[in-house]
DNA sequence: GTCTATACAGTGATAGAC
DNA sequence: GTCTATCACTGTATAGAC
């Protein structure tokens, strides 16, 4: 009989798949034990909270994620090269389209009224440390914020469409469409 | 006391937006019953297989809607109008972007698998018909498909967003910048 | 075609043993 | 830090009166 011991830090990422996979309301206790292998006692060991601190720590887990991997570099790093590093790392986050965007899914249903605050600063310095790239590039600003928004928003709408339509290239030829746009604009300068 | 008597055409656009504001899972019984203000009684009177029928009959319903509204209209009436004509009518039906597409938002959780074959026709016709507008302004097969996923894409994308900002002008930035761009290429025709 | 009453499975959450 | 047992409640669904 074996027994797994775990911390905090190894439960999240086994609790965020089954809110990937089933959404806020669609990911019931049983669910997540079902799937995690950790007993509804555990499970409120860790998140005295119960669902709601969950997905909270969820969240929090993802934007430090992309605020270290992605919206840093793009903020202080040489532009060009976070950006061609943004792209990369998109496209292994999601595993090329197989992956959802948790806080994009929550944007759509009513968890969003939850998770507002999040929700937006996530998508808001997304947005804004792009820019802040392409602007150093020589970009002017009203432009980047431009190509900012259309970039960010294709790329759920990638997500999306491709999951939809169940096929993984749809997200592939929606990175690269994107980010050979995005160069057209700062290989100008 | 009054009493309203419905018939099914009635109940359908009440239903949709209880499952448009909370997802599948989100929308309970009792959440219809109390928005719809139709009792559990009633609705399985018009719905005898519960929730799934509810949303299996909405899903045909608004598929149905972009067919006669849309779809057709780009296979089949002169492209650059029906092309413009779509554009009014996305930014109407999605109000501006307050309002979500229910097809996107259910490709994105559990309820995909369950609606899997509506949601991937709802997609692939729409990319389709946009794609054969454009082939026949004269755009060829290949630029046509490329710019017609994007554009599909860029719809949802904008949609996801607008509402994670909480900005109803995102999307209407969003369907200007997907217009504009989409028209660059079928006005080189 | 409307409703209320009811069944009973599944829900989030807690207590307490190990 | 693990688990099982149990709680009150909400979930979907049905029956039957009006």
């Amino acid at each position: 009989m074996t027994r797994t011991v775990f911390e905090k830090s190894d439960v999240i990422p086994l609790v965020t798949e089954v809110f990937r996979e089933l959404g806020y309301e669609g990911a019931s206790l049983s669910k997540i034990t079902a799937r995690t292998r950790l007993s509804k006692g555990s499970l409120y060991y860790f998140f005295p909270g119960g669902k709601e601190q969950m997905v909270a720590e969820i969240l929090a887990h993802i934007d430090q994620w992309f605020i270290n991997n992605i919206f840093e570099p793009l903020e202080k790093n040489e532009p060009r090269a976070a950006i061609d590093h943004m792209w990369r790392e998109v496209d292994a986050y999601f595993q090329s389209g197989q992956r959802i965007c948790l806080l994009g899914a929550f944007a759509m249903d009513g968890t969003r009224d939850r998770f507002d605050t999040v929700i937006r600063q996530y998508f808001m310095r997304w947005i804004e440390a792009l820019s802040t790239a392409l602007v150093r590039t020589g970009v002017s600003k009203e432009t980047a914020d431009q190509i900012s928004e259309e970039t960010v928003a294709g790329i759920q709408g990638g997500l999306v469409v491709s999951r939809a339509l169940n096929d993984d290239s749809f997200f592939e030829r929606t990175l690269a469409r994107l980010a050979q746009r995005l160069s057209t604009y700062h290989y100008l300068n």
